[in-house]
DNA sequence: TCCGTATGGTCAAGATACTTGACGATCTTC
DNA sequence: GAAGATCGTCAAGTATCTTGACCATACGGA
């Protein structure tokens, strides 16, 4: 199936794997570089990955970890920059002595709002390059990808 | 579009781009853990977005930087990593005395293979999940992007 | 031929993201 | 209460990527 690559068009990778990973990347860039140029200057795409994974009404930080695909420490040291950015605040949870709460900061939900927008924009521009039905059905098909999301995969490491 | 968040179905994204990210960090997590088991223990994602990059048949250090969206700094000390793993020689190019060529060695060819493997591996459990219809139409749409690829998003940082 | 400039690659230092290991504080259960 | 689990932190190390400076070679023209 590999064809002998040639000069020209040069046997790259063309496979479901490479072709998320390409394309991910992409809007990953795409959306880091608005925000930044909105002016949220801490934004990064690590940081971007967290706070995917915290409801605009906040959560506990214990929860957070749950869902990051990382480990406590991982997420605790994003959480210590962007606190220190003053995007998000951590307070004590007052059900749980040893828990902290997370939540957004004014200027962290400024930050939201114009990700929405930035989010909106960039979605067009893609409906706009390959058709309302295309764009459709990649999202159906990511969103099935993930439904099914069997096990096998990237569970969270869980350092012990 | 984004509606009122709940404590229970808890408002995470639902966008493209947070879809692909997902998706992508799925398959690299699955991938790689793959390639470890199966003896690869050199094998990181950094390390195989570059592989990527790199055809069967080898390729100048130069080509490479121009096509990773990275600067040649950090291709090179991939390289570094890769070539002092042994999956990886360089080679001075005899038609430029400043180029050198970059090629696989026998334990990089083996990985290759393995890798085509388990690409195949996962690309059936994917079809497996979402049905066939849907894995082409996920493959077109992400086929089309890339084809469609304007110029907005991620060129090489071409470290000056 | 020789000079100016561009290109290919390297060295070095620092920032960011993430990992592992150890630990203290608080909750839960019996 | 006392054992054990959970929540969060501190600390140290690794991997990846950035920027800046630098040398050697190639190329283009005067």
């Amino acid at each position: 199936m590999v064809k002998e690559p040639d000069e020209k068009t040069d046997g790259l990778p063309d496979h479901v794997g490479w072709r998320l990973w390409q394309a991910s990347r992409a809007w990953q860039a795409e959306f880091a570089a608005a925000m930044r140029a909105a002016g949220h200057a801490w934004f990064s795409e690590a940081r971007a990955g967290l706070l995917g994974h915290i409801p605009r009404n906040g959560t506990r930080q214990s929860a957070l970890i749950e869902r990051a695909a990382t480990s406590k420490q991982a997420v605790q040291q994003l959480l210590d920059g962007l606190e220190a950015e003053g995007v998000l605040e951590r307070l004590p949870d007052p059900r749980d002595g040893r828990g902290k709460l997370v939540r957004y900061t004014r200027k962290g939900l400024d930050a939201l709002r114009d990700g929405d927008r930035i989010k909106l924009q960039i979605e067009r521009s893609y409906i706009d390059r390959i058709g309302e039905q295309r764009f459709a059905a990649l999202m159906d098909a990511l969103r099935s990808l993930d439904a099914e999301q069997g096990d096998a995969s990237g569970e969270a490491p869980a350092s012990k």
